[in-house]
RNA sequence: CGGGAUGUAGCGCAGUUGGUAGCGCACCAUGUUCGGGACAUGGGGGGCGCUGGUUCGAGUCCAGUCAUCCCGACCA
């Protein structure tokens, strides 16, 4: 038993946050590793929590205008270099296929790449799609008349990454990435915000992960970017987490691909470009933010299962009358859109059960056994709080929808209340030093705006300045590190 | 790419001074159980990451190599 336990038992977050992190992920069956260096498998349930999230977010998209495409995976080795800055950001971590053939070696024992095979042109496995979308686009305007051109693609990219971990930083992942084009810069700024808005009312609303937006500072920005806009949240350890970036790219990539349209003068100009993404990264948040020692906690809109029935009882016959009374109660949950399901499986005894769907995060759990149709009530455990309750079985499913809503909104409420209290307002050097070092969270401090300052900061303390908050309050102070002048605060944390 | 660690059954691990692999969980069968990770009995499964040495004999010693994890520098 105690053998068991410990074969099962997750790291507790104080003892090793990162490998209680890890222990999540594995035990509630989200992912594993793979044969390949830094790539994951995701699992069944872990890719069920993607697929809701992608039909959210892709509903959203949709409803501001946006339409799916999709774009090769491969992109030539030249379309990098069209845009400076670029190349410069992506170099580094590219997969490069040079070579389109295997064969037999000398002996016939081995498979070798074919040297005769050598592609002309080598080609980069996408780490983003920027280049080979604009040098489509360049064939698809000709007039203001096609723009806007709202387009979004789902896909897996590549980035060589040294040191990866599960959903946080893998060198493939998942995510989704727009690429729109626009006749104005102000029509373009506005579609990078409200993509931006998009992914914090998701982030909010559905995986009940508040968010800080905000604005990169130039060091940070996307490469080729004039403005990256963020979302950034806080983990249970402090840590700050990037959950979503929308960027205003000006006609850096239209530029570079010769992407012109006729306006109604008949003269040509440069179009106009944003792009804006979301990753499986936000797999890694959403662990992240919510999950206790017991293991996975979801918040209900995200749940692959809302809520599980599991029958306690002895021999067949007892399941048979506990099924045949609380069918109903299964019947008009799935009817309100409730995902739920009856765990009748004779294999496993209740407590097993109990603590399976503690570890995978069902939000809701219904015990019921003869005793309770006996009182005509049943068991209602919930997730996060874990606290257990009985109700009548007399109307148990508006209880129930309630219940999931007020889960939902309590683990906001909880995150919310942490992301608050973590931001600190700091004014000494050595207190931001002790702050990020101890409590970390994020401190909100004055910065001189050079990128020298901010490349000290984050050598002495690893805090990066995470965001410029949008509609920041301006002020006269001096900066935290260089004491020169400054016209604002800005927030600054660690970071995954 | 630097530092640390680990590769033995599906998973987690143990294997004494080298002697021809074992434990728990899981799995299969039967029975008893079933309100917080059940129990009994009986089964099946691996040749120890890979390569090459030393030796009568190598998970055990030596050399090399590969992979993975953790910690740093880089990133969503």
């Amino acid at each position: 038993m105690s053998q068991l336990l410990t074969n099962k038992a997750i790291t507790p977050r104080n003892k090793d946050y990162s490998q209680w992190y890890n222990d999540i992920v594995l035990k509630a069956g989200l992912a594993d590793y793979s044969a390949v260096r830094g790539c994951m498998i995701i699992k069944p349930y872990g890719y069920t929590i993607w697929e809701k999230m992608q039909q959210i977010l892709d509903k959203m998209f949709k409803d501001t205008g946006h339409v799916n495409a999709y774009f090769p995976l491969f992109i030539p080795k030249s379309f990098f270099s069209k845009e400076a800055s670029h190349v410069e950001g992506f170099a580094k971590e590219c997969a490069v296929v040079t070579h389109y053939r295997l064969k037999l070696d000398d002996e016939g024992t081995e498979i070798v790449v074919d040297d005769e095979a050598k592609l002309e042109e080598e080609l980069i496995v996408r780490p983003t799609s920027e280049t080979i979308i604009w040098n489509t686009y360049k064939s698809w305007i000709q007039s203001y008349r096609d723009l806007p051109l709202l387009i979004n693609q789902w896909a897996n990219v590549v980035r060589w990454e040294m040191r990866t971990k599960l959903f946080l930083r893998t060198a493939e992942f998942l995510w989704q990435e727009g690429h729109t084009a626009h006749a104005t810069a102000a029509e373009a700024i506005e579609e990078t915000e409200k993509m931006l808005n998009v992914y914090a009312e998701f982030a909010e609303n559905t995986l009940a992960i508040p968010v800080i937006k905000g604005v990169k500072t130039p060091n940070e920005r996307f490469a080729g970017a004039i403005e990256t806009y963020c979302i950034e949240a806080l983990m249970q350890d402090g840590k700050a987490l990037q959950a979503g970036t929308s960027h205003f790219l000006g006609q850096n990539f239209a530029k570079a691909f010769d992407v012109k349209f006729a306006n109604k003068n008949g003269e040509l100009e440069y179009v106009w470009a944003t792009s804006w993404g979301v990753s499986t990264h936000l797999m890694g948040a959403l662990v992240m933010s919510h999950s206790d020692d017991l293991g996975l906690v979801l918040p209900p809109k995200i749940a692959p299962l809302q809520v599980v029935v599991i029958p306690v009882y002895k021999g067949i016959e007892e399941v048979e009358e506990i099924k045949t009374k609380i069918q109903f109660l299964l019947d008009e949950l799935k009817q309100h859109g409730i995902s739920v399901k009856l765990d009748d499986d004779d294999k496993q005894r209740p407590g097993w059960k109990f603590a399976e769907y503690e570890m995978t995060g069902v939000p809701i759990r219904i015990a019921v056994g003869r005793r309770d149709l006996q009182n005509n009530q049943i068991e209602i455990a919930r997730r996060d709080t874990l606290t257990k309750q009985m109700i009548s079985l007399d109307r148990p499913v508006e209880y129930i929808r309630n219940l999931l809503e007020e889960i939902q909104k309590n683990l906001y409420a909880k995150a919310k209340k942490r992301l608050d209290a973590s931001i600190c307002k700091v004014d000494k050097w050595e207190e931001l030093k002790d702050i990020i070092e101890t409590k970390g969270g994020f401190v909100y401090a004055h910065w001189d705006g050079t990128a020298e300052t901010e490349l000290k900061i984050k050598e002495e303390t690893k805090a990066t300045i995470r965001c410029i908050p949008l509609h920041n309050l301006q002020e006269e102070g001096a900066c935290v590190y260089s004491g020169k002048h400054s016209q604002q605060r800005v927030l600054f944390a660690r970071a995954y």
